[in-house]
DNA sequence: AATGTTCGCAACCGCTTCCGG
DNA sequence: GCCGGAAGCGGTTGCGAACAT
């Protein structure tokens, strides 16, 4: 699909102003050119970080906040354009059955891709696919229990039609449908609610920090192998105690997802003929160059 | 050809976490 | 130790393009 240019879509959505919009008129919806321009500039210059101060820097009547995103998925230079591979989707697959909804920790780990795109993505593509094979996304366990429950969260989820709601006061994998999946498999690895996310604050890149939100139970399954076996005791929002842990900096957790990725017990088939069908459906992702 | 529907992306929102004072 | 501001994250939604009828 061939996107609409940037300045497209020039106004957007009235939702709720910021605070600190209030003061001032800012801009909102789409970028444009110059704008994007007056950004790059200033990152060029001041290098990233500062993101409150940046708009008057620059002469961008935007928030820090839209500033960031902005950059971070759109205007960074390494960002890799066109279509996710093959490769890629399967590495999304794989660590999304480690990791869950930690899209930034997911984006860590493919160059050049965001955590926005690998998102969408997901959301538009792969847990389409997911569920095309009787896979729930989100559990990347049969189908079958999940279905139960059935609310819609939006009209819009692929997921939300099999798999129940996941709004943020409900988190996904800790509902009935799939907190309780079969005992056995390797649990899915959705550690805490929405919001648990933010406690890897490096970025895709603090790996240790993942491990701390990931939780025991999101490693056992996979041999655990820095991971005290009490680890998990009763330690709230799924985290656990990097003290009981052999670990961990970044580069030994790096390793060791690494060693997941590529091991074959961990690859879950997912689509044991998937390069193919993506290389057939290969109608995403284009587009944005 | 016109109209309706679906899809995909960019951007926004609310929340959590981090960090310095 | 507490507080407030800044940064970062995941979920959600608006909108144009593509596709279907």
């Amino acid at each position: 699909m061939t996107r609409k240019p940037a300045a497209a879509q020039q106004r957007r959505r009235g939702g709720e102003v910021a605070p600190e919009e209030r003061t001032t008129a800012l801009k909102r919806g789409a970028w444009t050119p110059d704008e994007d321009e007056l950004l790059a500039r200033a990152v060029a210059r001041d290098g990233e970080g500062q993101w409150r101060t940046l708009p008057r820097r620059a002469g961008l009547l935007r928030c820090g906040k839209s500033c960031r995103l902005r950059w971070m998925n759109y205007l960074r230079p390494d960002i890799k354009r066109g279509p996710i591979a093959a490769d890629e989707e399967d590495l999304i697959l794989r660590l999304h059955h480690l990791l869950g909804n930690r899209w930034s920790l997911i984006a860590g780990r493919l160059p050049g891709r965001t955590d926005n795109e690998i998102k969408n993505y997901w959301n538009s593509h792969l847990s389409k696919k997911l569920m095309a094979r009787g896979i729930d996304p989100r559990t990347h366990l049969p189908l079958a229990a999940a279905s139960a429950a059935g609310s819609s969260r939006s009209h819009r989820d692929p997921e939300a039609a099999a798999a129940g709601s996941a709004s943020k006061t409900t988190p996904p994998a800790l509902e009935p449908s799939s907190a309780a999946p079969a005992p056995a498999p390797p649990p899915p690895a959705q550690p805490s609610p929405s919001s648990g996310a933010g406690a890897d604050d490096g970025g895709g890149s603090d790996f240790a920090g993942s491990m701390m939100d990931l939780g025991a139970d999101g490693l056992k399954g996979f041999g655990d192998p820095f991971c005290a076996p009490a680890a998990d005791a009763a330690l709230p929002r799924g985290g656990f105690d990097l003290g009981s842990c052999a670990l961990v900096d970044d580069d030994t957790f790096s390793s060791f997802l690494d060693s997941l990725i590529n091991e074959g017990h961990m690859a879950v088939d997912f689509f044991g003929d998937h390069k193919s069908s993506a290389d057939g459906e290969n109608d995403h992702g284009g587009a944005r160059a």
